[in-house]
DNA sequence: ACTTGGCACTCAGGGTGGGGGAGTGCCAGG
DNA sequence: CCTGGCACTCCCCCACCCTGAGTGCCAAGT
């Protein structure tokens, strides 16, 4: 179907595209890449590229601009993944090594990834349900009040303060620590839900009601609300590309972080570099965007995504080298702490 | 100097250029508003308020526009601050009401203020310095490594990994956390370090080394990193303000949590509503770029503040009235939680 | 069967050149 | 001090042309 020429001219018309912003016409493919034959004959093989939908012209006589699914096949056949020099890596390394808290690990990397693709970046927080529970705390804030802590093995911390039916002491907040963590350290989040529906024989009868809220606030904190953040850097980067009217969607999707999560999702959850173009985000206003996202965590397990998102006339192998090295990085910082 | 209907005239010439966004010349100005007087008579008011270099012609043979020296006379003189009506207050009071944390207040805040005044909100979490301590904790996470949990009464929770010199038991930890609850509650955080430099003389001697690293990273979280966080919501509202080409330079002053803190920090610590207009802000890159502040808290002290960002073509009244009404009832949530 | 040079054709973009119109400054008279 | 009148100034819009890049097609060459 198609020759490995005509793959050469999609390619070259994609780089060429990229790095200029213009639409490549037949004469400066020949000149930039050395593709030894004439004008005339790239001329033929783009009318077939035309033809099968990878590229399109945006009026007659002008020249060729990739359509989604030229970039598509790019992407899948003509590009690999550029990888990062060591001198890169250790920019990287270094960069995200001063990180203090979990926090500030999520900060740097927004930042770093805006930095290194001049795109903008997406980061999500890592997934409270598949990591583990490693402390939980309750602190008294008044008679009829606590604040219940829980402390994930990823470094997370989640609070919630909790309204009690009637006054608490002392000891009984001792006691519910103690039976709290007795039973949870160290399940994973997702089973806490289980565990929890037992616990209420192991305290007191007369504390029961009170225990009783702040289990169910616990169990809320974990299930009904996994409000995964996701933190948005390098905005500043979109007004490069020109989306000319778009922008103002884009920017109001970035704000979304529903929106931002159905992006990440719908990549699934593999670990690999996966990369959405175009019309292929569901996202209504995302539609000339493309995102290169990947699975990150500590270790082999998939904790949350990250990635860059830019118009779809984006340097995606460069792109998918940053983010899959940052990706890298931040999984091993992860593992560490 | 100025009678009182050249004042009329730059009342009239701010409003109108605010909700056109055109310069606005001597005989729409009399047709729109009820000046009994000539559009000749007014072209002199003008000649007189351009001369004093409150309104300036883009061109010749065009109507005026308002200098930043223009505005700021018009805030300070002319308008005052729009109040919202029972029903705009019953709806911020809803829409902030069902927060149940302090994160969830602030981005609660931060959207309603954007959506308000379709401008840029700016919410700086509340201070940690002027707030007391609530609870201190302790978690060990490894026989060398604790997490250190500082709860403030603003609902605050700051969280610390520590390193310690040697290993540390779990008598060690409750002696380590009775002390510091014990010295710390109900402090000012301000007082803290001060506090803190006593208490090595209260635990066991064996003890020392640890609970010196304990306290050493509790004192710089408090004093040294003093971050307090900037939120931004609402950044989509600037591409409907045409900055043409300074859009990039809005967007990158507001990805920069340092240039945000300073621009907030400018406006000192008033609990007033404080505007700074394009040329007064120090910031570059926002030199066309207006901020409506307020200090917020619970009670009376400012402990952060809030406010918008738009450009100098902005609806003062109306942006101060929202951002004073929701600086109130985000007080008044603070104050009760 | 593919490649090539030639050729006529098509348009987007840029520069030019008037009007039209909104707005101004000034002046003389009320 | 206000007002109507008047001449003047430019911005903006539109219509026009023209150039140049790029194309598609065709006939000839390999």
């Amino acid at each position: 179907m198609l020759d490995d020429r005509k793959l050469a001219v999609l390619r070259a018309i994609v780089e060429d595209y990229v790095s200029t912003n213009e639409p490549v016409g037949s004469k400066s493919l020949v000149d930039r890449h050395n593709l030894d034959v004439s004008p005339a004959t790239i001329r033929n093989d783009m009318a077939v590229l035309e033809e099968q939908g990878y590229i399109v012209q945006p009026h007659t006589s002008a020249g060729r601009v990739p359509t989604d699914l030229g970039y598509r096949l790019f992407v899948d056949r003509l590009s690999g993944v550029k990888p990062f020099s060591p001198a890169e890596r250790r920019a990287i390394e270094t960069f995200l090594a001063g990180a203090y808290d979990l926090d500030d690990v999520v900060m740097r990397t927004v930042r770093l990834l805006a930095q290194l693709t001049r795109q903008v970046a997406v980061v999500q927080y890592p997934s409270l349900t598949r990591s583990a529970v490693r402390h939980v705390e309750i602190v008294p804030l008044g008679d009829r009040r606590v604040l219940l802590v829980l402390i994930t093995d990823t470094g997370r911390v989640e609070q919630r303060t909790v309204e009690l039916p009637g006054p608490i002491g002392d000891d009984a907040i001792t006691q519910l620590r103690a039976v709290l963590n007795a039973c949870l350290d160290g399940r994973k989040l997702a089973d806490v839900a289980s565990v929890v529906a037992d616990l209420p024989e192991r305290v007191s009868p007369a504390e029961r009601p009170n225990a009783a809220a702040v289990f169910s606030v616990l169990v809320e904190t974990l299930v009904e609300r996994h409000d995964e953040r996701v933190v948005v850097g390098g905005a500043a980067n979109l007004t490069a590309a020109d989306f000319s009217r778009g922008l103002h969607e884009v920017l109001e999707a970035l704000e979304e972080q529903v929106v931002l999560m159905r992006l990440l999702g719908e990549s699934g959850d593999q670990a690999a570099v996966t990369v959405r173009i175009g019309s292929e985000n569901e996202v209504h206003g995302l539609r000339s965007t493309s995102m290169v996202t990947t699975g990150y965590g500590a270790g082999e397990q998939v904790l949350a995504r990250l990635g860059v998102l830019g118009p779809t006339r984006m340097d995606y192998p460069t792109a998918m080298g940053a983010v899959r090295a940052v990706a890298r990085y931040v999984g091993q910082i992860l593992a560490e702490s």
